[in-house]
RNA sequence: CGCGGGAUGGAGCAGCUUGGUAGCUCGUUGGGCUCAUAACCCAAAGGUCGUUGGUUCAAAUCCAGCUCCCGCAACCA
């Protein structure tokens, strides 16, 4: 059985710091990369930056530095905020990586040596003073975009990827792979839009700018995006056309390409077909995130409506913040942020639901038995259903996890610390206290495991959180396996002092 | 007629494949409890399930038309 699993983020485009958006997705493959070494799995998780093209070459001019610095910098932010956010990516890449610059000019040469890339004219329409190619549907006004001035039809020397040999072997596999893309809804409108009409052929070399990686044997181009950024996935594995390394063979195929849903194109048709011109077997799904927006628009720096996720983790802390994101981010539509949502989650769902009961039973345990966890006694039927919620919990998030439903896993999470809060109230401690001790035991003990359980679960999604609990509980994560029954708790150990997890935040004051 | 998705109590969502008491979280109101972070537990109010028509004993759920919203429409990462 292949206990290997290899998930990737898109690599982000180094042109500014990525806001809250571009870092949910980093979250979101964190919180399942995290699940997946937990339940054993072997994990190669692998994110990183895009440093290449003419935005970037741009910009660098405009600070009046060279490319590389620009994109140093703009690197080094991004591996930050993704280090803020307290994701456990094994390997951070970077296209300007010597190595991974070596291998694409190998795969191109490859792709052209075997007639799947040709040399050929782009025509489109250009604004001169941008340097700039556009389409038809990107002219504003049948204007530049970028400055507003008159376009003229112009053509260049480049070099094509011929797409169309593979389509039909691209349909037949997304056909048998009906998970390939995700959410279900965009595997049509690629299909519909893109496949079906029929491929153009990808330019996938240019001439009008310099940073970026030349084409090994005519270096007047430069190799366009496409087949420089989406070989990352592969190229840092190890895979090089004239012998791979081991853990290339180990690792590819991908389990989950994790991408925005804008660039799903990209990853579900041009990828998949240079893999296929590779000969390479293809990832096993692709699956296109919904945007995270704030308000009801788009983030923009026009708008000035940019979130940043280190502003953030400031007033919320990292776990509030990863809360956030992978459970209020629907599956397939668009989510929101809005700080009232976020102080309303914070404290009904954290500081409430999981905080109050952490502190209250810990609080109890201490005041009872000057907390020394209690060995079980008498029992009742009423600690069977506290029971089933918490150990029949594990099996459900697997579900939800299966399917990348992380949303909902956390909240199948979260039951646990529902059922324990109304478990409180049926068997009234405080009462048990002062007329029944052997059963206050058992319901101390009981609440305590439910907990011990519940943090074993939070981990790949609230790590801090789970910890801070663990350390409370006094007691090691012994991990997945030892929440398949209800004792993993031992007794007679002393626990620490409770400390609240999350203090409340006042809306008022804000 | 370009393709696709969506419209469900104040907010955000589930349910629709396999028609038959409309469910969840938050918010609101009332009650309970006092271990706890004014937290926790219980209960209630609140929905003609976008609109019109059709199929059916029965439709949020199937079919058709319409209105509105959103994504995609190819070289912008």
């Amino acid at each position: 059985m292949n206990k290997n699993f290899y998930i990737s983020t898109a690599i982000a485009y180094t042109s500014s710091k990525p806001h809250i958006g571009n870092t949910y997705e980093i979250v979101l493959a964190d919180a399942i990369a995290r699940f997946k070494r937990m339940q054993g799995y072997n994990v190669y998780f692998q994110t990183g930056t895009d440093e290449h093209g003419q935005k970037i070459e741009q910009k660098a001019k405009e600070a009046n530095i060279k490319p590389q610095e620009y994109v140093d910098k703009v690197s080094l932010e991004v591996k930050q905020i993704w280090d803020i956010m307290n994701t456990s990516y094994d390997k951070f890449v970077r296209t300007t990586n010597p190595n991974h610059e070596k291998i694409v000019k190998k795969i191109f040469k490859k792709l052209y040596d075997q007639g799947d890339i040709y040399k050929g004219k782009y025509e489109g329409l250009y604004c001169t003073p941008c340097e700039s190619f556009f389409t038809e549907s990107q002219l504003v006004d049948g204007k530049c975009p970028d400055c507003g001035r008159e376009v003229t039809k112009a053509s260049e020397e480049a070099y094509f990827f011929k797409l169309s040999n593979y389509a039909d072997r691209l349909v037949e596999y997304i056909n048998e792979h009906p998970d390939f893309i995700q959410p279900e809804s965009r595997k049509n409108e690629m299909i519909n839009n893109f496949i079906k009409p029929g491929l153009q052929d990808l330019c996938v070399s240019r001439t009008t700018f310099d940073w970026g990686i030349p084409v090994s044997f005519d270096d007047k181009h430069v190799i366009y995006v496409w087949i420089d950024a989406l070989s990352n996935y592969i190229t840092f594995l190890g895979y090089d056309p004239d012998g791979s390394s081991d853990k290339f063979s180990e690792f590819w195929p991908c389990d989950v390409h994790l991408i925005g849903k804008d660039i799903l194109r990209f990853h579900t048709i041009y990828w998949p077909i240079m893999l296929m011109a590779l000969d390479l077997p293809l990832p096993k799904k692709v699956f296109g995130h919904p945007w995270m927006l704030t308000g009801e628009d788009k983030m923009s720096k026009s708008k000035g409506n940019i979130i940043y996720a280190d502003d953030l983790v400031k007033e919320f802390g990292v776990d509030a913040v990863r809360y956030y994101m992978l459970h209020e981010m629907p599956f397939a539509n668009d989510g929101t942020y809005t700080n009232d949502l976020m102080i309303e989650r914070y404290n009904s769902d954290l500081a409430n639901i999981l905080g109050n009961l952490v502190n209250r039973t810990i609080s109890m345990a201490k005041k009872y038995f000057d907390s020394v966890v209690p060995e079980v006694d008498v029992v009742d039927t009423i600690d069977d259903e506290l029971k089933n919620v918490v150990l029949s919990a594990k099996k459900k998030v697997e579900e939800c996890m299966d399917n990348l439903k992380v949303a909902d896993a956390i909240d199948e999470v979260f039951e646990i610390f529902r059922r324990s809060n109304k478990y409180i109230d049926e068997t009234m401690p405080w009462k048990l206290a002062k007329e029944d001790i052997p059963r206050l035991k058992t319901v101390i003990y009981n609440l305590l495991e439910s907990i011990r359980v519940g943090a074993v679960l939070l981990r790949p999604f609230l790590p801090e959180t789970s910890d801070k609990i663990f350390k409370q509980l006094n007691t090691e994560n012994k991990g997945y396996d030892s929440i398949d029954n209800f004792d993993g708790l031992d007794a007679d150990i002393k626990l620490n002092d409770p400390e609240p997890l999350f203090a409340r935040i006042d809306k008022n004051v804000k």
